[in-house]
RNA sequence: GCCGCCGUAGCUCAGGGGUAGAGCGCACCCUUGGUAAGGGUGAGGCCGUGAGUUCAAUUCUCACCGGCGGCACCA
């Protein structure tokens, strides 16, 4: 029999004189650990601990300290409330149930829908389940045979999956108590290690195996964490999202409202406005800079264009259509870079124009469905920061690199370090041949590589007319949003014949790069308002300053400041109601407004203001002049 | 679009077969108060829309519209 060395993360080796299990490991190396033990890493694998380990190896021990414990709590607490179910609910087939992100998931099939008075009833039997203590076994069943048994007890779905796996994969069943699924696994010893740490959250609809043409399943969502008071944190954190949610925070600061009139499209209040300009203006500002020409086109065009284009047939779905009293057909713009072509088109270009990069504020409107709509996140009117460089294939390099350090650098600015890049290639609705294909692809990857960026492949999310980046950002609170988007794309300008005139003196087809910084200006604005919680910085909040009297003697010198904040260009309004001081900066703190300069005798008397900063415990005295110039300072936007 | 839940005052929400309540906000009055809620009075609702059951529907049933949470789809 041939030794086994088992390394640890310490770099300490045991030898062993055979193979042995991840629990006789851990008992080896102290008693402590051994009842501490939850299951082994091997190679970044988890592994349960009563697997043997028969060859040499660097070995883990994972215990509830360990970051991959919440993996393994999650994952058991999946299993366990699939049997709770099944408890309470005989004939509810049980399908899959994967650890994630915070918590844990299972689908169910079952005829009548779960009610939120259910999710008490399951929580309550999961405790009992945990409370039994029931150890997690793992058995290796015969194909045919594991196929057989879940077919003879209604579980077609358990069936299904076992059917579709690769034939040398080894089926193996993990039971707790009576009850036994089909799992790969891996666990932990017992259901008690799933502690009292979780909660059932929510309900939802899922299609079987996500595939909207399979039917729909009833998910119940759960957190799970290694103890009561992680659970209690984690819920907080949830409140706390909550209270930032752009949504509420868009109403109570009085930024913006949708109606049923309007579903999906913005009514920007006058605030909210202003917070969108000063975006547009930063945007304007930096593409300026960075050599851009700003244009405009149109809204509505004839069906004709968008046949050229390839939208009619590729993006149709998502068009509206409008027609007037002649019987033609027009589209409301899904997309730019139609009309941006047009623009181009208009005279003989050179060679020597190019890169020519042509930025569009432009309002697309696309229709989408109607469960994906979610405030300004996802709606159906939207503002781009949309450009279109047209360029020779040799600069596409070039100017990718510039558009990546572009978006880095604009992110960052906002505080938004941590972006992620995603590179999406053909999808199957498409427009030009594989060659194309191709050749745009390799492009936008040696451009993407050339610019020193990381980024993971998203297979055939492409668009329909070329492979894209996508650039996105992660949150003050951890999540995700797609952003900017950089596309390559070799097959509009041919198809809308875009030309110029090349130093061969003969006639090429531009390469077109499509390119959304913030993307969607709405979408960026409701990021903002959560990034921040609706603490704008003072250069984009819409109210910057507010001058508050004390008692009404000071009237006529609040008026006075609120004159010298306005002409030093600062957004200020006056607050000389009939209100206790302490109401005042109760109400505007609520309201988010940066500053505040409170006004009463003493400042009068010695030309002074008192400012107060959101959120800040105390003010400062400061001269009138100085404090307006301060302000300003402060208020200037940092690409002006 | 699909599944589930929800729709009562500007906002947050209670109520319930006999046509309605609270807190905040709003208006007016008193109060002129130094950094996160001073007091009083009052106005405000086709109880999402339409049909059905009923002597009677905001309440029960159904349909539609919209919102929310997921799924699917995407900036």
């Amino acid at each position: 029999m041939s030794t086994v060395a088992i390394t640890l993360p310490d770099g300490s080796v045991r030898q062993f004189n055979g193979p042995i299990t991840g629990a006789e490991l851990a008992a080896d190396i102290g008693p402590g650990l051994a009842t501490a033990a939850l299951a082994i890493k091997i190679d970044d694998e988890l592994i349960d601990l009563s697997r043997s380990i028969d060859c040499d190896s660097t070995v883990e021990i994972i215990t509830r300290k360990s970051d991959d414990a919440l993996e393994l709590i999650r994952h058991d607490a999946a299993h366990v409330m699939a049997e709770a179910v099944q408890e309470l609910y005989p004939g509810t087939q049980v399908t899959i149930g994967p650890a994630i992100e915070h918590g844990f998931y299972y689908d169910f099939a079952r005829d009548e829908a779960f009610t939120p008075d259910d999710l008490e009833k399951i929580e309550a039997k999961m405790h009992e389940i945990v409370k039994r203590d029931d150890a997690f076994v793992r058995e290796e069943w015969d194909r045919e045979e594991a196929a057989k048994h879940f077919k003879d007890i209604g579980e077609k779905y358990k069936a299904e999956l076992i059917e579709g796996f690769p034939a040398d994969e080894p089926i193996s069943i993990y039971r707790q108590g009576d009850w036994k699924d089909l799992c790969r696994g891996p666990h932990m010893p017992s259901t008690g290690h799933v502690g009292k740490g979780f909660k059932l959250q929510k309900l939802a609809g899922a299609y079987w195996r996500g595939d909207s043409d399979n039917e729909m399943l009833q998910r119940v969502y759960g957190t799970a964490w290694r103890d009561e008071k992680e659970l209690k944190a984690h819920l907080h954190m949830l409140e706390e999202a909550e209270k930032r949610d752009h949504r509420r925070l868009g109403r109570e600061m009085d930024l913006f409202h949708f109606q049923e009139e309007a579903i999906g499209s913005v009514f920007w209040h006058p605030k909210g406005w202003t917070l969108f300009q000063s975006l547009i203006d930063y945007m304007r500002d930096r593409q300026t800079d960075a050599g851009y020409v700003e244009i405009n086109t149109p809204d509505i065009m004839d069906r004709g264009l968008w046949e050229k284009s390839g939208h009619w047939e590729k993006f149709s779905e998502n068009m509206f259509t409008t027609e007037a009293k002649e019987d033609r057909v027009f589209a409301l713009k899904p997309m730019n870079c139609p009309g941006g072509v047009q623009v181009y088109n208009q005279g003989i270009k050179s060679y020597r124009d190019l890169p020519l990069r042509m930025a569009e504020f432009g309002k697309v409107h696309r229709f989408e469905p109607s469960g994906a709509l979610h405030g300004l996140m996802r709606v159906r009117a939207f503002t781009q920061d949309d450009a279109h460089i047209f360029c020779a294939e040799e600069q596409i390099t070039d100017e990718c690199r510039i558009v990546c350090q572009l978006i880095l650098d604009i992110y960052s600015e906002f505080g938004f370090d941590d972006v992620r890049i995603k590179f999406s290639d053909r999808p199957a609705k498409r427009i030009g041949s594989d060659e194309i294909w191709d050749k745009s692809e390799a492009a936008l990857k040696s451009a993407v590589e050339a610019a020193g960026l990381e980024y993971t492949v998203n297979p055939g999310e492409g668009a329909f007319y070329g492979p894209k980046l996508e650039f996105v950002l992660r949150d003050a609170i951890g999540r995700d949003w797609q952003c900017g988007t950089l596309q390559v794309d070799l097959n509009l300008p041919e198809r809308l014949g875009a030309f110029y005139v090349g130093a061969d003196g003969e006639k090429h087809h531009p390469v077109m790069l499509h390119r959304a910084l913030f993307g969607s200006l709405e979408r960026f604005t409701g990021i903002l308002i959560e990034h921040y919680a609706g603490k704008l910085p003072l250069w984009m909040a819409p109210l910057q300053a507010v001058v508050a009297t004390i008692t009404s003697d000071a009237d006529d010198y609040a008026y006075e400041v609120l004159d010298a904040l306005k002409a030093a260009g600062i957004r200020a309004e006056i607050d000389i109601r009939n209100e206790k001081i302490n109401y005042k900066v109760r109400e505007h703190s609520h309201a988010k407004v940066p500053a505040m300069l409170v006004v009463g005798q003493r400042e009068i008397e010695d030309r002074k203001v008192a400012l107060r900063r959101l959120g800040g415990k105390d003010q400062e005295f400061l001269a009138l002049d100085k404090a307006v110039a301060r302000l300003a300072e402060d208020c200037r936007s940092p690409a002006a």
